[in-house]
Parts: C-alpha cells; structure tokens; sequence
DNA sequence: GGCAGTGTACTGTTTAAATAGTACACTATC
DNA sequence: GATAGTGTACTATTTAAACAGTACACTGCC
C-alpha cells in the first residue's frame, strides 16, 4: 500500500484493512497483528495502529480480547454488507465526480471500458 | 460543494476549481473572485484561500496580476490537457479500487452501468 | 493625489494528526 | 508464580492545516 498525502495515515490504513476483510484477503475470525506488529507492517506508531483497531471495533468489523489479540469479524454476512456498502459508495463517488467533468451518466460505463 | 472530513480544506477547493475550470463552468481567462470574496463563499480563511491562487499559479492554471486579481488561464489547449488528465486519474483510481475490492476488471463497466 | 480593491507578507494562535515513551492490566503458557 | 505477548491509558512533543489580525504594495479609476 502506498501512501497519499493529504489524507491521515490511519485514514488510509483503516481503508486498506477494510478492503482486505471484504475481498477476502482477510479471513472471518481471523487473528490480526498485534498493536506493535500492525505498526511495524505500515511503518507507523503504536499509538495510530491502537487507534485503527479501536476504529475498527467501533465498526464492529473487529474484536479485541485484551491480553489475546484483535480477531476480524467472523460473521460473514456483516462482511458482505460492509463489502456491498463500500462498493456502491465507491461506484456512487466516482459516478459523481465524472459527472463533475461534465460527462453525461450514460456515457461512463464506455469511458471506462475504453480504458482498460 | 460539501466538505469532507479528513481531507485539507484547501485540497477540496482547489479540486472544486479545478473541475470547474475544466467543465466549464469558469470560461478560459475569466476573472476569479478576490481572495477575499473567495474567502468568503468557501467559508474559509483568506490566507486559504490567498494559499489556493498560489497553488493555482504555480500549476500554470491561473495567473494573478497583483492589484489586479487572478484569472483563470486563458490556454485552452492547457485546460483540456488537465482535463484529459484529471479523468483518466479518476478513471484509474476507481478501477483500482474496485480491483481492490476483488472485481475483476472486466467486471467493472457493466457493475456502473447497472449502478446508474 | 486620493481612493477602493486587489494580491502579498508577516506574526501569531488553535486544532488535530502523528509520534515518542512509559506504565499498566489482561491472557495463555510454561 | 513467572514470563511473554497482548491491548490500554497516560503525558508530552512535533508537525501542519486552518484561522486571526494587521500591514503593505500594486492597479485602475475618479
């Protein structure tokens, strides 16, 4: 994962954690790194990767047994769902900014085709 | 325009001009409005948005005549190539997430068109 | 010249992200 | 019980965005 700028750091790692639950990159259940670990894997602090998975168990996309660790959600339909809202945002604010280009809606889906 | 979080402020307004300048909703060598003015209809700071024309200029897309005001650029040939250039961007950026979310590129123009 | 409107250049302050370092409480295992 | 590994809770510092306020220099126009 490569860094923006002008977006939090933990912003972004929350972002790439979430994709990694949903596409499966992530197993339900599955252990996460520890605090320490998690921050040494993205090169930042202790303190932001503690703030990720708080975030992330505010979501309910993780949970934390202290003295053991943080676990993925393992309830696959709360991943589906998650999965199923990050996709239509995703496609929405695209869709959005291309009509800020001033393309016409019906002409998207070709525009991207075309690109590929 | 509705501002995000987590995004710099100044970021989502030079993004907004930008795309305004590229969709035409700003005429090539229009007059901007004053720092000031600006200021104001953004609801921001004038030092933001003094800081806003400054990275307009630096990009070539404005000119500012001190005493006078900043114009947008009156290259029509500049405001398509950042035009071309903004939407293949975009373009990219969507499909790589939609990748990341584990689509597979093929996949992709059909899920906007059904989207719409 | 006088004036209003412009961008520019300062010096601060506030706020939040991110870092740094330490201490503590819980859990499993030996 | 001892230990190692876990998340948690602090306090403090650094950095940059954003804001606040002021002063100044340039331009066009009367």
């Amino acid at each position: 994962m490569k860094l923006e700028t002008n977006v939090p750091i933990y912003c972004q790692v929350l972002d790439d954690i979430r994709k990694k639950a949903v596409n499966g990159q992530l197993k339900p259940g599955q252990k996460l790194p520890s605090v320490r670990a998690l921050a040494e894997l993205y090169q930042i602090n202790p303190n932001t990767a503690a703030r990720i998975y708080r975030e992330l168990e505010t979501e309910g996309l993780a949970i934390t047994r202290k003295g053991l660790g943080t676990y993925l959600c393992s309830d696959q339909q709360v991943l589906a769902d998650l999965k199923s809202g990050m996709v239509s945002d995703c496609i929405s604010r695209f869709v959005t900014e291309m009509k800020d280009f001033g393309f016409d809606k019906h002409e998207i889906p070709d525009l991207v085709k075309r690109s590929l």
